[in-house]
DNA sequence: TCCGTGACACAAG
DNA sequence: CCTTGTGCCACGG
């Protein structure tokens, strides 16, 4: 099973409503640093991946090569009740606690030396 | 295999 | 707040 279908899987989770960012989902996924890859997966996922509730850790969204889809997700996430505020989304309010909270987990920093 | 790319995250300034 | 620099790692060519 490769990162990207794991990733989906976990996307699959997140219930209408609330919305996980990049580096949350890499870090369920055992991939803190991944968060990258996370957004490369959403690239071409399966229909039934809800890629619209997967924000960055600003609680805003992304750009991309296909700029229309970040009208449609923001559509979508109104409309399942998501609010934004001055152009985000209060993530201390929609954050998907999947895993309970897997925020703020411990990040490595580089080495000196 | 190696190398560049990218829908990111985070610490400093 | 905002901007810049750096770290990360799966994927494709």
């Amino acid at each position: 099973m490769t990162f990207a279908e794991r990733a989906w899987a976990m996307i699959r989770r997140i219930p209408r409503g609330r919305v996980a960012t990049y580096g949350q989902i890499g870090a369920l996924l055992g991939r803190p640093r991944n968060a990258r890859a996370v957004g490369q997966a959403l690239r071409n996922c399966p229909h039934d991946v809800p890629w619209h509730r997967v924000v960055n850790s600003a609680g805003g969204i992304s750009a991309r090569p296909r700029a229309s889809s970040m009208l449609t997700q923001e559509l979508r996430l109104t409309g399942e009740g998501v609010a934004l505020r001055r152009g985000r989304i209060p993530l201390r309010r929609f954050r998907w606690a999947g895993g309970a909270s897997a925020r703020t987990a411990p990040r490595r920093r580089a080495a000196s030396p």
